[in-house]
DNA sequence: CTATAATGTTAGGGCGTCCTAAACTTGAAG
DNA sequence: CTTCAAGTTTAGGACGCCCTAACATTATAG
């Protein structure tokens, strides 16, 4: 529950008595885990959730991030499996409660899916982060180890994890982790795609899952923190000229967008 | 994510678990099904193996350790399921060249399927002694979590955390953790039970799977490395008396047959 | 050396997850 | 408004792993 009492009461769409709101249906923001016998179709006790569950909900988490609903294509893509393979799962989904779907209309998390997909990325996070810091693992591989790992933890370990590193708030590759009450910083950040000729930024956040594009930032110096100033963007979407350091590096605009940054002042 | 979609089966070579003594394996007689047949490519790919698998090696490893081949009833009730669904297993178990097996005769690991027992093992153990003394995971908890995170966590995982903790030769529990190579101390050791009257013996190792047993443990003082001198032993298998430490207490046979000792000299 | 008990296997299902092929919806372009 | 491509769903399979019932084999006891 990140967005403190969110929407149910409170904001009900003013004075319009027309008791026939849709099928408002699937917000039912039920609180925990309890009976919610009304709305609730089939109850899941939390915790049971399969790997390939927690990954669909990850997956349409994200895909929620950049827009509205998760499309049954892009979640196939970013699960590297077939369309047709989504259909069926996410139907399930729905059946558990974790997701509201319409057919042709693509899916969004209902709270109890958010909740879940959260708890998976915080493991996620909090094990990238106790790989790199504890065991000095390089940040290219965290990424391939905490996605096996996500699914076997118990939520106590987590914790120990976390506490050994010192309750971090990101993880190594600068992405927010989720507190165990699943509150998160969902503030979208722009790339370096979207930087002028002549700003300066700091990199917040790198996308990790690509770990030679990892390996490569390393050397060029890229990496959460550090102060890039964008002196050159050759035209058509050409390469990018950054000054990191005491350094200078071209990249092209694949790389670009992998790279998110805030704007410094001036 | 995960990627999963095995089609083109370009699965990395697996490194190989460098020194490995002569592979005296399966060229026994008769060898059920050793090679793939033609076609389809059943072959297994070393460190593809399911949980399930695993789970099952693991299982037929521990009883092979008390005598020769597994019962399907003795797997059956190790691992909780139905003895039907274990004659469908260890079928598919001959089919990878994991086990050998005769109908109605038992199942043997083949050299294959104990080296890959062994690798489990010792990424089990390597997990419990690392929670325990990392992270400061109490004695009676780990098996649970090491139980999940074994078929999780790669070998470079299990590596690093084997270093952190200082190359541990056993676990928690008092249990040999097995080498890289696969390598176990396989001795068997005698239980509290064959202690005779007067005798005292070092625990060297005990039985790990039940946590209220260990935390009774604890309790009692009972642990790897702490003598006990066992003064009074009541007829028909009834309770011993044991002084451990400058602490005196009685245990019943079932808890007895659980601790693992080395008899002293006199 | 038979009965019967213990043990093990086959038959027939079910669930979860994935796949390919074929049909259907939707939305946008003509 | 029709047409078509892109996106989506259904149909029909497959595989892994589990289950219960029923049947087969082996071991044991009289």
């Amino acid at each position: 529950m990140t967005s403190r009492k969110a929407k149910p009461a409170t904001k009900r769409p003013a004075a319009s008595p027309s008791a026939v709101p849709s099928a408002a249906a699937a917000a039912a923001p039920s609180a925990t885990s309890s009976a919610a016998p009304s709305g609730a179709p089939s109850g899941v006790p939390p915790g049971e959730l399969t790997a390939s569950v927690e990954d669909y909900l990850k997956a349409i988490y994200g895909i929620e991030q950049g827009g509205g609903a998760a499309a049954t294509t892009d979640i196939a893509s970013k699960l590297s499996i077939a369309a047709a393979s989504v259909s069926g799962m996410v139907r399930r989904l729905a059946d558990q409660g974790l997701v509201s779907y319409e057919r042709y209309r693509g899916v969004r998390l209902t709270e109890t899916g958010r909740r879940a997909a959260l708890r998976t990325i915080r493991r996620h996070r909090v094990i990238e982060t106790y790989l790199a810091q504890a065991l000095g693992y390089p940040w290219d591989r965290v990424h391939a180890e905490a996605e096996r790992l996500e699914h076997a933890v118990s939520d106590e370990l987590v914790d120990r994890m976390a506490s050994a590193v010192g309750e971090p708030e990101t993880d190594p590759h600068g992405h927010p982790i989720p507190t165990r009450e699943g509150v998160i910083d969902e503030t979208q950040h722009r790339t370096l795609s979207d930087v002028a000729r002549g700003q300066r930024s700091r990199v917040t956040r790198v996308s990790d899952e690509d770990s030679e594009l990892l390996r490569y930032l390393a050397r060029i110096g890229i990496r959460p923190g550090v102060v890039v100033l964008l002196s050159e963007r050759a035209p058509f979407d050409g390469p990018l000229t950054l000054q990191v350091g005491k350094g200078s590096c071209q990249v092209g605009p694949a790389l670009a967008s992998r790279v998110m940054v805030e704007l410094l002042p001036d």
